[in-house]
DNA sequence: CTCACATATATCGCTTTACGATATATAAAA
DNA sequence: TTTTATATATCGTAAAGCGATATATGTGAG
C-alpha cells in the first residue's frame, strides 16, 4: 500500500490543480505563496512554484481571477481574487470532479473485487 | 450545471485513463476496441482511439498487460490480459485516486459553501 | 454484387500541464 | 552579517490526450 511513484502521482492531479487554487481563493484574497501553503495544509498536495505561477497567470488570462500588486506589510505581493466567472468555474469543475469520481468508482470497485478473488499467476 | 468545455474535461481525466483500462481488464481478456466500449458503457467516459492504442502500448511496455494477436471469429484482434504487476498497479492507483478525491473534497466543499453564500460582484 | 458502415488497430503532429532548475529580491532570524 | 524563509518569475523538458489520418476487414442494405 505504498502508493504510486512521483510521476504517476503527478499525472493523477493533472487538471485538478486549477480547481484547488480556485477553491482556496473562494475564501478571499490571497497571494501566490499563501495559496501554495493553504493548498498544502488543506489537502496535503504541494503545488510547486514552477507550476503555481504560470497557473495563476493562466487563470488571470482566462478571466477567472483578478490580480493586483499591493504592499500590506511593507512587502510587495501579488494579490488574487476570484471573479464571478471564477466562481462559476469552481462550481462546474467541482461538479465534474464528483461525476468523474463516481464513474471511476463504478468501474474500479468491481475490478478490485475481481483482482482480490482471482489473482494473476504471471 | 452544463459542465466544463472539452478541454477542461479532458484534463480532469488526465492520469485516470490508465486505471480505467486496467480496471476493465481485471474482468478478463479484452481487445482494444472492446475496452473502449466497456469503459464508455461502464463510466460514460470515451477514450479516443488516438489515446487508447498508444496507452495500451505503454501499459505493455511497462509490463502491466500482456498482448497476443488471436483470431477467434476469423478476425485478427490484439487481446490484452492483466499481469500480476498490472493487478498491483490497479490496487495502488485506485487507492491513490480515493485519497486524491478525499483531499479535493476537503478543499472544495467548504469553498463551494463560501461561493454560494458570498457571490462575487465583478 | 456492391457500396456504405461498423469494427479494429495504428501513427503523427499539436497543445497543454506540471515540473526541475534557475534567477532575483526582500524580510526575518541567527 | 550571513543564512534562511518568503515571494515571484521564466525556461526547457517530458508526457498525456487528442484530432486527423491511414489501412484493412467484416456486415448489412439495396
Amino acid at each position: 500500500m505504498n502508493g504510486l511513484d512521483d510521476k504517476s502521482r503527478r499525472d493523477l492531479f493533472r487538471g485538478s490543480l486549477d480547481v484547488m487554487v480556485l477553491a482556496v481563493l473562494a475564501d478571499g484574497k490571497q497571494y501566490g505563496y499563501s495559496i501554495q501553503k493553504r493548498v498544502r495544509d488543506a489537502s496535503g498536495q504541494t503545488i510547486k512554484a514552477g507550476t503555481l505561477y504560470p497557473l495563476l497567470h493562466r487563470l488571470e488570462a482566462d478571466g477567472l481571477v483578478q490580480a493586483t500588486w499591493e504592499s500590506d506589510t511593507g512587502r510587495d505581493r501579488k494579490w488574487y481574487t476570484l471573479t464571478a466567472a471564477g466562481q462559476r468555474r469552481l462550481k462546474t469543475a467541482a461538479a465534474d470532479w464528483q461525476a468523474a469520481f463516481a464513474r471511476m468508482q463504478a468501474l474500479v470497485l468491481p475490478a478490485l473485487r475481481q483482482v482480490t478473488n482471482h489473482p494473476a499467476a504471471n
